[in-house]
DNA sequence: TAGATTGTTAATCGATTAACAATC
DNA sequence: TAGATTGTTAATCGATTAACAATC
């Protein structure tokens, strides 16, 4: 019945809180969850839940709701979290720093398989294990490794001229943090933005409306 | 005219876009700008932009369009950059340090007043300046001063209690920074959350889908 | 079986796009 | 003035919600 065909970025963008949501009731034990008691704890409709997964496929049972690890496991077959991706990242100042010593790369499903900058402090080393190369060797890098994503922790002044190296050489995506709206040339390459600022702004303009006696009554 | 009523999401989403662009038209040294060219280089319509900040006023000048200048600013304090706002970080780990070190807190209209963690080898130190107190003293400095924001780059099981606290202690805002989903008994106060995870994923589930030749075809 | 809950279609709601008079 | 472009209403499109037969 799967008819995947143009799933809406409104859905791509709950898989990843459907998945985590359900790691977390297994953990908590629970074996089986309805669409309705998900939604409540996710503050979504079980209506909007079971028309995201109809997306996909059939996941459940009538009368009965969805078992959660099995849920789970198809999310994140859907998110393609099984399929081996690996990234580089590029840029080792503080940021990266951070992430290469902090986030479980392999909990989504990723493996970083090098580092890349080009300040002589730090090419040759290892961060956390994760061998640090010069930037000019990024080419035969992704040359010689089969490289999904590069990871953009530079200065925002370099994001726009290694996102079109990375590019070039024949990532399948791009995950900027820099503050700077990569533009690309390849159609198929897939840019992905985390903007701390644009973030912040929203924050501050939600708080912001909180913060005026009701202007327009 | 302004009809502030009820901006919906998908709106204050994209004004920081906005404002980010017309920094980068304004450093450029572009005057004047069309809603039509300003939706070009943004990927948006016309008439998106238009209609979206037809929520908050009028802005340009029929039949020239708009002053970039003046239209970052207005956008500025819509989003409420020259309200003074404050905040205070929780966690100095790897990534609460790098933010600390590196993010401009000011380009967004933020002070950071001050760091707390639990650590001894941190309590009483200063990072880039601001300084580090146990994570005791949270309430008394924000009984003491006034702050907007607590943001949160603490481990995952100190998320929610952590959260709690600042709540309790009357931030308006929380930034957060854990791959946990807050949850806030208080109605006013907002929650933002940059999620890593989430983010990935979904990069993870676009890549995946160039991986498949046309599955459904 | 009766009760519960899904998968799936239809109805509603909201956001985006189109259109155009107003006007610089 | 004529051309360009806005502010604003109307039309369209897409996403969410509601409904309900199927069925566990």
């Amino acid at each position: 019945m799967k008819r995947n065909t143009k799933v809406s970025t409104a859905v791509i963008r709950r898989l990843p809180r459907y998945y985590r949501q359900l790691a977390e009731l297994q953990e908590a034990g629970v074996v089986r969850i309805s669409s309705s008691a998900l939604g409540k704890s996710m503050g979504l409709t079980a209506s909007q839940i079971r028309q995201d997964l109809f997306c996909f496929g059939e996941f459940g049972q009538q009368g009965y709701g969805y078992k959660v690890e099995l849920l789970k496991e198809e999310i994140g077959e859907i998110l393609g979290i099984s399929r081996g991706h690996t990234l580089v990242i590029l840029g080792t100042g503080n940021l990266g720093r951070a992430i290469i010593q902090n986030f479980r790369f392999s909990s989504n499903g990723f493996q970083l398989l090098a580092a890349f900058d080009i300040s002589p402090a730090v090419v040759g080393t290892a961060i956390a294990g994760i061998p640090v190369y010069h930037a000019d060797q990024l080419e035969d890098f992704i040359a010689q490794h089969k490289v999904d994503v590069g990871m953009l922790t530079v200065p925002i002044a370099a994001a726009q001229q290694m996102g079109d190296r990375l590019v070039s050489a024949g990532v399948k995506g791009i995950w900027n943090f820099t503050n700077y709206e990569i533009t690309c040339s390849q159609e198929d390459v897939v840019v992905e933005s985390v903007h701390f600022s644009d973030s912040l702004l929203a924050l501050s303009y939600m708080i912001s409306q909180r913060e005026d006696p009701e202007e327009d009554l």
